[in-house]
DNA sequence: CCTACCGATCGGTAGG
DNA sequence: CCTACCGATCGGTAGG
């Protein structure tokens, strides 16, 4: 039988857990810098020099936390991708899975996408994951355009395009851009639909 | 004749003017966070009350700079749309231009876009500079449907798409995500180019 | 994991 | 615009 925390203490349980999501939801009330270790320690109920012992300083917290939203957004893309029939429609739905996962996960995302987390000297784990994503793309991209589904465009350009749009409609959610316009998470997704149906078809007119 | 200041002293001079300029510089180095009344007063000569004269904190300081970056894209983008010949290529041009302000003024694009800043509560101002700016995009939209030359997508979608994906190349280029990949800021308008390019013929190939 | 502590830095104000 | 100051908070460590 599994013991009953008690409230706020920490001292059988799993600490480096409830500092992670401690964190999270700091970084949810106040940005990745409103994060501080004291505050994190505070909320799981432990003394201000606890954290040391599982985290070597804030940074290093941050990086396991960018990791692991990297680790859930790769899972979560590739479950999205798994039921759509051909490589464009993976292309897009990853599109799409990057805005929905940003509004699910705004934590993870502003940590993900804090430059001075994102140091690839301090982790081999970082590179190793965006490399992974964007090996992935790039398969799908050649596949695309080898079955005709996409035009002759530099695959790099395309790349660029798609991520820098789902990207953006990511951030402009996430940072709350959008919501004098009544835009809310609710909308992220048919939002995402729309924008990448237009790079699908372009702005110009097409005359069949 | 006008008297050369002295090192490191304004007494004489325009504080208000250097403690921005000294913002900036911060801005540029450590990030919106990394500022700090103290070291722009350090910066500019003077003693760490001295910028509590012209500003009432360091929220108000932040503002100023986000309406005077505001400002100063508004009319860079008008600039260059100027020379352009349709609302569809003005439209474009806005896109690339908003990138191209990015990459050059960096410290005002960070500035402009921390959400803790924005507040339209605090400065009127704020408000009229997203108006001024979106109106403008939405009557160029207007015009080129009128004309034919952009199909008949809801305006307000084509207005997103536009500026995601020229908001989050910008983004990349000024939170050094594509570094990595060996692209500078000499890259950036070549690239909003290119991207922009595809937005507009879209992603499925055209039959003529 | 705690207590107790260091040095550093900050935002902001009083009073001149 | 300066000096002098307040209270607050932090990151991190020593020693247990």
């Amino acid at each position: 039988m599994v013991e009953p925390k008690k409230k706020g203490r920490y001292h059988h349980g799993d600490l480096r857990r409830a500092l992670m999501d401690a964190a999270l939801d700091l970084v949810q009330e106040k940005g990745p810098h409103g994060f501080t270790m004291r505050e994190a320690a505070r909320r799981a109920g432990v003394s201000s020099g606890a954290p040391y012992k599982h985290f070597a300083d804030r940074d290093a917290l941050m990086r396991e936390l960018l990791i692991e939203g990297a680790e859930r957004m790769n899972a979560y893309m590739a479950e999205r991708m798994a039921s759509e029939e051909n490589a464009t429609q993976r292309f897009r739905a990853m599109g799409v899975a990057h805005v929905t996962f940003a509004v699910e996960n705004p934590a993870y995302f502003r940590v993900m996408n804090t430059p001075e987390f994102l140091d690839p000297e301090a982790d081999g784990r970082i590179v190793q994951l965006i490399e992974q994503s964007q090996s992935s793309m790039f398969d799908l991209l050649k596949e695309a355009r080898e079955k005709g589904e996409i035009a002759t465009y530099d695959p790099l350009i395309v790349a660029l395009a798609g991520q820098c749009l789902t990207y953006g409609l990511a951030r402009m959610f996430v940072d709350g851009h959008l919501s004098h316009l009544g835009l809310g998470s609710e909308h992220a997704e048919p939002l995402a639909i729309a924008v990448t149906e237009i790079l699908g078809l372009g702005l110009e007119p097409r005359d069949p």
